[in-house]
DNA sequence: TTCCAGGGTCCTA
DNA sequence: TAGGACCATGGA
């Protein structure tokens, strides 16, 4: 692993010089929901870790993190050992993507934990980030075990007895027992982590089981928590966009248009093309 | 009051 | 297999 350009202090990591990295358009583009602008920068919880993030200049600031931390759980979380302006260069062309790229520069795609990142998404489905947020926040506090700042995302086996009510009661709405039914497959052995090793289709297959994890919620598990960079999440933002691209689209002529399009990193171009929806507030033929 | 949100499930044709 | 109704909730 390069760590050059990395700086190891007592309890805080400095990062020189690096590119394609802005904390408010990675926490703040809708991949991830534990987040809070503190300060200069973020203040950000992953499981049962809580960081701080900042950028000053065109160095990131990570505290508190000692070299064990950045190495084991920050440096992958953070996606930092992708070269992004190389895949931006492959994109070169495309007038959206470069839009996108523009309004969109410095989001990274987190690597998260797979069973948060499962949750969090089957609580997003036609729902809105504030609430979101919300949700999980109250999930966290109730169930989860508390930590300096706040609280770890519960566990498994921490969710394992919950029942549908009591996700109901902290505002999940219908979504109450599919989070019952998934947690209690998770709990039985569901082989989440394993879906990192198979094919995106064998992965997305399998994913499907799961209550509540349709096609885009099971792209957003694969893409920002499982590794497979070519899933292209298409939520109602996507829709509008590749609706621009191709004309009226089913879904699975979008994923099959992003694929050849977008190629191995589908899932980063949707990244840009999901900003570039959201910055000029794009209309739909249709939401669906 | 109505629309909308990083949709999924279930029923019907 | 495709299409559409229905599903909680709260902010705009």
């Amino acid at each position: 692993m390069d760590y050059s350009g990395v700086e190891f202090f007592a309890d805080y990591v400095i990062i020189k010089d690096v590119r394609h990295f802005l904390p408010a358009h990675i926490f703040e583009c809708g991949q991830m929901f534990r987040f809070s602008p503190m300060g200069t920068g973020y203040e950000i919880f992953a499981g049962d870790k809580r960081l701080f993030v900042e950028k000053a200049g065109e160095d990131v600031k990570l505290f508190p993190c000692t070299r064990e931390d950045f190495k084991g759980v920050w440096h992958s979380y953070l996606d930092l050992g992708r070269d992004y302006a190389a895949v931006c260069e492959g994109y070169r062309g495309d007038e959206k993507l470069k839009l996108g790229i523009e309004h969109g520069a410095g989001v990274r795609i987190l690597n998260q934990q797979p069973f948060e990142t499962l949750i969090s998404f089957i609580i997003s489905a036609n729902n809105n980030i504030g609430r979101i947020k919300g949700i999980i926040a109250r999930l966290c506090q109730k169930h989860g075990s508390p930590i300096e700042g706040g609280y770890a995302f519960p566990t498994p086996q921490q969710l394992r007895d919950v029942p549908a009510d009591s996700y109901a009661a902290l505002g999940c709405g219908y979504r109450a027992p599919y989070l019952e039914k998934t947690v209690r497959a998770i709990n039985g052995g569901f082989p989440l982590d394993v879906l990192r090793n198979l094919t995106y289709p064998d992965a997305k297959r399998e994913l499907l089981k799961l209550a509540g994890v349709g096609p885009k919620v099971a792209d957003c598990i694969l893409l920002f928590s499982l590794g497979h960079s070519c899933a292209f999440p298409v939520d109602v933002w996507m829709g509008r966009i590749m609706r621009e691209y191709m004309g009226e689209a089913t879904l699975p002529a979008i994923q099959r248009y992003a694929a050849e399009r977008f190629g191995e990193n589908a899932g980063i171009a949707q990244q840009y093309l999901f900003f570039y929806a959201r910055e000029n507030k794009i209309k739909g033929l249709s939401s669906t």
